[in-house]
DNA sequence: CACAATAATCAACAATGTGTTGACTAACTT
DNA sequence: AAGTTAGTCAACACATTGTTGATTATTGTG
């Protein structure tokens, strides 16, 4: 990963930032391998010498901020709180706007916001089963998912508002709403 | 829409079970209209008879049940509370498990079961800015948005649980937590 | 700088799927 | 029983796919 040739380097690049443009405007299932080549200018021998296909192009999209976004929460000290993770992962979406606002956006794929946010919560699973004693296993199991889809519903939100609210206002409402939950 | 040919009626039946079929096991990208026909029994040229491709196939099954849900929310009279909506809508999604199952499940459009969640919800909005007081216009849109993206979450965890709670359980839970919402 | 290595281009290919057509056949309605 | 309507079938031009091998351009290294 480290050296790479800087003709391969472009041309990655170039794809990625292609496909992204392209996912701005249309649905993913109506993006062809040739119409993405045309855009970036780049021979269509070229595109499959790296991707099997536009699917596996995303994934790999994904995987990148994947990575970032998990990098930066390995360096959170597991600390029974689930409050740093929330604060870190909203910090990193706005820094990340450009792509964030693609792949979690109307044409992304609805499945990656939730590794996402999972990634971050589920480090904090066992703050949830400590504090919910008067309920079951089966039940926090549900409560824990309605918070999590909860923050996405709050995140799409941001996103779709184009980033209004300050990072730290939608940290703190996500942060109010978890203290609420397991308050109770 | 009453009156309809025998053969027209097995045709769009055939069609739309085996699209259902196929959607078990396959993401909708993979899925071609000749493998669909093949399936199905049935010619290339009568599916284009009545669909403009495979996408504008789900979009009219989508909107089937759409409309049946629409129809039986629409019988409960607006008495200011959430509850009977939710009641209602998780009868109804109990009741047609096995379309749920499919179009809810990992290979269905995740915006379809936003829509019918908000079909539910929108109705009682009102209530949630009368009893949210102390909080901001904005806020109490992002604090909706949190509860319907919950329930989203909770109505998909049943799913992929195969239903083992029963649809009251499931109703009461999210019932409490927005009671849990409202009262803060 | 020169040269070997490597990456991208290009043109061509078979294979598959798309969308549409018009003539034919079978089933349905009244 | 007869006319209407739906579905079948074969054929079509067209686009996209995925792969190939030869060619050209760029790059990193000695």
């Amino acid at each position: 990963m480290k050296k790479m040739d800087r003709r391969t380097k472009y041309t990655l690049t170039t794809i990625k930032d292609s496909m992204l443009k392209l996912m701005e405007k249309k649905e993913i299932s109506k993006i062809t391998v040739t119409e993405l080549c045309n855009l970036a200018d780049i021979n269509r021998a070229t595109f499959y010498k790296y991707y099997v296909d536009i699917y596996d192009l995303i994934e790999k999209i994904e995987l990148e901020l994947y990575n970032d976004i998990k990098k930066s929460m390995d360096l959170i000290e597991n600390n029974e709180s689930i409050k740093p993770f929330i604060d870190s992962m909203i910090k990193i979406i706005y820094e990340n706007q450009n792509a964030c606002k693609v792949l979690f956006g109307p044409y992304g794929n609805k499945e990656f916001i939730r590794k996402i946010v999972y990634l971050g919560y589920i480090k904090s699973a066992t703050e949830w089963k400590n504090k919910l004693t008067k309920f079951s296993t089966n039940q926090i199991d549900y409560i824990f998912n309605f918070f999590a889809f909860g923050s996405i519903g709050i995140i799409e939100k941001w996103i779709d508002d184009k980033f209004k609210n300050s990072p730290e206002e939608i940290s703190k409402l996500i942060n109010d709403l978890c203290d609420n939950l397991l308050s109770n």
